[in-house]
DNA sequence: GTTGAGCGTT
């Protein structure tokens, strides 16, 4: 089983590699996702990570609150997104 | 070449 995971409090240069590679020490990394506004093309500074459950509250115990990029960085499991509707 | 609370572009 796997959880999204919410990163917050990312410096405007930090890329989906870096934030992959501090998660990816804790647990297995399923997917990273950095959102960029959509706009203006600007990084938001904030993303998702998909971990396994295990790695996943693993990095968070240990990523949240530290030091990263030289932000303080903010881990947190993700809100549940509602599916795309079909109608 | 700028900015800084937050929950995503398929």
């Amino acid at each position: 089983m796997a959880k999204n995971i919410y990163v917050g409090n990312l410096p405007w240069s930090a890329t989906e590699e870096d934030v992959r590679a501090a998660f990816e020490t804790f647990g297995e990394v399923i997917s990273v996702k950095l959102v960029n506004d959509r706009e203006t093309g600007r990084p938001r500074g904030f993303g998702f990570v998909e971990m396994d459950d295990q790695g996943a509250l693993a990095a968070i115990e240990s990523l949240d609150g530290s030091d990263f990029g030289g932000r303080n960085l903010k881990v947190n499991e993700a809100r549940p997104r509602p599916e795309r509707p079909r109608w």
